[in-house]
Order: C-alpha cells, then structure tokens, then sequence
DNA sequence: GGTTTGCCTTGATGTGAATCAAGAAAGAAT
DNA sequence: ATTCTTTCTTGATTCACATCAAGGCAAACC
C-alpha cells in the first residue's frame, strides 16, 4: 500500500515558499489545507503516475527526488526533467485526462497530492491562487524551452555543464551547498535527459575533472569552478 | 503603425472550434466578445513580441503563420515552435511577467489579443474557460515533451519525417489536404527546430525525393507515402 | 533585361559522439 | 564473506552529421 492518509497542513508546512501556496492570505491558506488532505509515499523505484494513468491530481514534492519521462511506441525513451523538493509535477495531464509521462521516484519520496478539482474550483475564489497555477505552468513551459534548446544547439560538454549548474543552482534555492552535491540518477538518466549516451556523460565527467573544474566519485560531485563551467556553457560570449 | 482596434467577436468567428472559446454558452460567449476586442496584424518578418518584451496578452493566430525562438546570451538561437491558425502564443509570459521567447510572423498575420488579466477574471467565472486556458497550457507543455524526445533520441531522418506528418495532420485538421503542403520556414528555421543544420535537412529531403516518399521543390512539399514516412519515425516497432 | 540577394542543393572532408568491448567499483542479496 | 547485479569508467573503432565550399534557382530590385 502506497497511498497513506495523513491530515497535512500548507500553511504549517516549511515547504510553503517553494510550493503551491506563496502569496495566500491566512482565510486562503485554510481552504487550501482543506483540499490538499492527502500526501502519498512512493518507494525509491516505483511510480507516482504513469503514462496513460487517469489524471486526477497535481503533486508537489515534499522530499524526494522524481524522474518523468515519455516513451515512444518502439521503446525509446525520453527523461524529460528531474523534480526535486517543492516542485510540481503532473501538468502533463490536464489537456487528455490522463497523463502523457511516467513519474518515477529516484529516492524514497512523499507528494502532497493535490486533487485537480478541488485546485480549478479554489482557484476560481482566489484570484493568488490561480495566477500561481498558471505561473507554474508557463515555468513548466519556459523550462522546456531551455532544455530545446540545449537539446537542439549544445555540444556535450556545454549540456553537462549546463545540467551540473541548474542543479546546484535548484538544491542552494533549498539550502544545501552550492558547490556539493549527490546525484539522485544515474549516468543513464542523466544521458537521456542531455540527449547524450552514458559513456559520454562518463567521459565529459572525466574530462571536467582532468580540467580541474570539478571532483566527482560516482553520485558525488564537488563544484570547484563555477565560472569555468559557466564559460563553457556560454563559450564565446560577445565582450561588449 | 501594426496595432488596428477592430471589434471583432468570437461568437462569429469561424475558428472558434479550434481557439478559445470551446464549449462555451452562448452568454458566457458573448462575454468573451467582449474581453477579446482587438486584433493585431504582423507583417511577414515582424515580431509579435520579443524575449524581454512586458507580459499582457495571449494572442490567438488568426491567420498567418508564426515561428517561436529563444536566444542565448551568445547569440545562438533554437526555434522552439512553428504556430498556425488557431493556436495560442505568449504562455511563456507569464511567469515572469515578460517573454521568454520571441513570436515572429513568417508570413503577413493577425492574431487576436487576449487581455491576460481579462481571460484570468472571465476564468473564474467561467470553469469552461478556466480550465479551457489550462488545457492549452498542458498542451504546449506536452507538445515540448515530444520535441524534446525527437531532440534527444531521433535521428536526422526520423526528426524530418516527424516533422513533416505533424505539419500536415495539423494543416489537415484546418481543411488543408493530407498530402500537400507550402512550407512557411526556411531550410534553416526547420533545421534550428529539429536540431540540425539546413545542409542536412536539405540533403534528407533529397533523400525522401529519392526514396520515392515525398516529391519537394523548394517550399512545396507533396507527400506520396504516409506510411513511409510513419515507418521513419517508429523504426523497429514492436511486433506484439 | 540584367543584376543582386536570399535560399537551396550537392559534393568533399572533418569530427564529436555513438557504438562496441572489457573490466573495475560499489551495492544488494545470499 | 561471497556472489550477483548494477553502475561506472576507459579504450578502440565507426558513423552520422557538421563544416567547408561551390554553384544553381527564384524572387526582388534597379
């Protein structure tokens, strides 16, 4: 059993900055906390929602650490981002009722699961509410672009660089180090995401390290040179 | 001057199957009339907006044809879409209250200009139309998933014939036919879609023309071999 | 009509990343 | 502790696409 019922609080909740409920009045919070009643765990391995799942719910991440992918007829897939702590996932969902993407947990997780529903009808009671609903899609939206176009114009180096330095840049947002951290993926994950195989995530990892712009030891990776790999993702920025 | 005020109205606009106002009543209709009172034309070349143009208005096309793109600091740039009758432009802007990528007209167009903070107060009165405008969010976001699996795991070929089938099912759902089409970009622009240089997305047209699968000339392109095309796309489907 | 300009095609060559292959390191299972 | 499994690293080779280069076509302009 991975659905587990617990009466849960937004407006108690020390996640409130990063999540759903930013910028809503202490009357909004409580409604809030009325819809938002239920979280789920997802063991390491296993899957919030998968493709073709009937959508219901958007879910915020309250630790843990989340893959989604998409997945073609004949078995190639896609990672199609990484979520971490706050962050919302199931978007994808909303226009055919069901979900376009898997959601699979990479470390022992917990959502708060938020019933569609219940969040259209909130939202059309709080003008807050619903502006931050459509601010976390069109993030959804601008985020992807950035991955086009890494996708589309980046070499591997400057994809890897550019992926190590969002990362950072997400886990200082929620406190942790800007120089360290520990990889959730493997080099697979990371590969199909950046469009790269994994001997070549492996290498670029190496080469970084020979350059001495990092440390890395399987999932661990110390930062040693953030303006280095900045330079690489931007390499010849015009001097004006 | 390229901003004309007309009064137009969605009630009696011949598009409004694939637009906005899907599924509403008449009354509500009506009032969407009232809300959605401008329409802009773009020359051929212009831009509808650009990356750091202030956020205010979605913008529904109502004839012409549009590309998006988003531009690095070092000046390199990704098409992140090609948009046609009906389809919705400027969700991008929203979270940060100005755009992200850059809308220009690749042939003389008008669109219809949606007030944003209008559509947002008209939504919550109406849920048809709230969740309408989340509709057309999630499925730009699931539209980006699927580029990003042809960026990220296709071959040259695979993305041209990807391309080419999205085009026309979207044109023939306009009442265009199913296997003639002027394109509306340059060899560049597609290839700054799809990931790959113009080089080599004329050399695999000539390589469909060669295979028998499609006759191109220029801009016109007439596809003799759907089925072809789809095996391009879906190389070694399954045989379940 | 002729010239300019932008766009497209095709060929020759180069290269970044994929593929193939082998083994090492770490973690899980027994 | 030992085995099994998964993940990661590194090397050798191949290949798809980029790059460099030249010329053709068609619309726009004088």
């Amino acid at each position: 059993m991975d659905i587990q019922t617990i009466k849960v609080a937004c407006s108690s909740c020390n996640l409130r900055e990063l999540c759903l409920p930013v910028g809503l009045s202490e009357e909004e919070m409580v409604k809030l906390d009325n819809v938002i009643s239920t979280r789920r765990r997802v063991k390491r391995g296993g899957a919030l929602f998968n493709a073709g799942d009937p959508f219901t719910s958007l879910y915020a991440v309250r630790s843990g650490f989340f893959k989604t992918s998409v997945t073609t007829s004949d078995g190639r897939d896609q990672v199609t981002g990484f979520q971490m702590t706050g962050e919302v996932l199931g978007m994808d969902g909303i226009v055919q009722d069901k979900h376009s993407c898997a959601a699979i947990a990479l470390e022992d997780a917990e959502v708060c699961v938020l019933p569609f529903d219940k969040i259209e009808s909130l939202s059309r009671e709080f003008s807050a509410l619903q502006h931050h609903v459509h601010k976390i899609m069109s993030r959804e939206i601008v985020r992807d672009h950035g991955v086009m176009l890494l996708l589309g114009s980046m070499r591997a180096e400057e994809r890897l660089a550019a992926f190590l330095l969002n990362l950072v840049q997400r886990l200082h947002a929620r406190g942790f180090s800007q120089s360290e951290l520990v990889l959730r993926m493997t080099r697979e994950e990371i590969g199909s995401y950046l469009g790269m195989k994994l001997e070549t995530v492996s290498r670029t990892f190496s080469k970084f390290m020979d350059d001495g712009m990092i440390d890395v030891k399987q999932r661990y990776v110390h930062i040693k040179d953030t303006k280095g790999l900045e330079a690489i993702v931007n390499p010849h920025q015009a001097i004006s």
